[in-house]
DNA sequence: TAGGTTTTCTACTTACAGTCGATAACTTAG
DNA sequence: CTAAGTTATCGACTGTAAGTAGAAAACCTA
């Protein structure tokens, strides 16, 4: 799981790196902001969902001015790799660099909002590519949530909550051979909350 | 269940009722401007919960001024009855009068959030007395569910999750008699996520 | 055709939510 | 004192979904 961070030239954290983003313009909304914000380091279409997370006002958050600032949890499909300017990379979120403000904190804070997400809501579409199989999408959630997930509880789960659909089409096998796999897609792609709760344990 | 609303005597929206709150100052965090307004409707030193709840800037808020609000969501005991001052009311939120701003879908989305969190946090020592019987507490999930509730299965499953525990006394009974009810209170007073998800469904 | 690999299916087990009726512990009325 | 009414509590049963494990399917290469 990685988070786009970038490297700031000037101070404050002259070095640090810090999520996209930046100030409000008059009359202008907050996620309208963000995006226009982001578009500077990233081909926004790809955004397949976006929420507010969090606005933090601790006056210690900046050195010398004080703000308050609103976060967003953006995803993008796991099957996107767009082209990044320079001083912006993808960062694995385990192993986060010194952060500018705040920015560590948000970043946890939008994989916990994500681990929630996943346990009663359809949210998974925004990770996944448009059509997938189970396995991978068994990878998907077990990278997200931080641990092993059983794929036939996995596929069970989602299709008695009727948020996967069969494509009817099958992958081709790998280079070494094996069943080749069913592929599935959600049939929704906009974030529909479930009326049950599966916390897909890890095994054991 | 109800909102604290008070009715605005001047632009905009004079007449219509809002919820408590106002600008904040220089370096004064959220929260702390939250508690600062509310002290000026009511004594505030009984909030057992305050959260935030949403961030809104759309332009339309506001006839005049562009304005980003952010809104929290804070609850009080059931057993709570502070005075209030003129002009300012506990409204029942199923019929709201004509609300400042957004205030009325703001009261819908705290609403919408407290349900959610009775699910899978400890979020009821919020509403509840310190302690209570489990037909108080049965009626108060009801009514923040809106949907009739077991006080079997809500007993069980609260105290499974270890969030309750009896005190060992027992409430008298009242005048038309029957069996005294053993008092229970929450472990805790601060909020905890749980890792099970009791959806609490309506019987029948 | 045999052996390896990956996916998929199916049956079994476990755990908890939801239901229902019996029992306990009080009241008041006669 | 006893019976009838009321409220709370307990315990057993049921249904459903999650978690597990192993067998079968469908491909590959040698």
């Amino acid at each position: 799981m990685q988070a786009l961070l970038w490297q700031r030239a000037q101070a404050p954290f002259a070095g640090a790196f810090a999520l996209p983003g930046g100030y409000l313009l008059g009359g202008e909304t907050l996620e309208d902001s963000i995006r226009r914000h982001l578009a500077e380091k990233v081909d926004v279409r790809e955004l397949s969902h976006i929420e507010q997370l969090v606005t933090t006002s601790d006056p210690s958050r900046h050195p010398s001015e004080w703000q308050v600032a609103t976060a967003y949890l953006g995803l993008v499909p796991s099957d996107l790799d767009p082209e990044l300017p320079i001083d912006t990379y993808w960062y694995p979120i385990d192993e986060l660099p010194e952060t500018a403000f705040n920015h560590g904190t948000i970043v946890l804070a939008g994989r916990e909002r994500l681990r929630a997400k996943l346990s009663y809501a359809n949210i998974g579409f925004a990770l996944a590519p448009h059509s997938f199989s189970i396995s991978q999408l068994r990878d998907l959630y077990a990278v997200a949530l931080g641990h092993e997930v059983s794929a036939t509880n996995l596929q069970r789960v989602l299709l008695r909550r009727e948020l996967l659909e069969a494509t009817g089409e099958r992958r081709a096998p790998g280079p070494s051979g094996g069943r080749p796999a069913a592929l599935f897609r959600f049939r929704s792609r906009a974030l529909e909350i479930t009326d049950q709760f599966a916390v897909l344990r890890p095994p054991g």
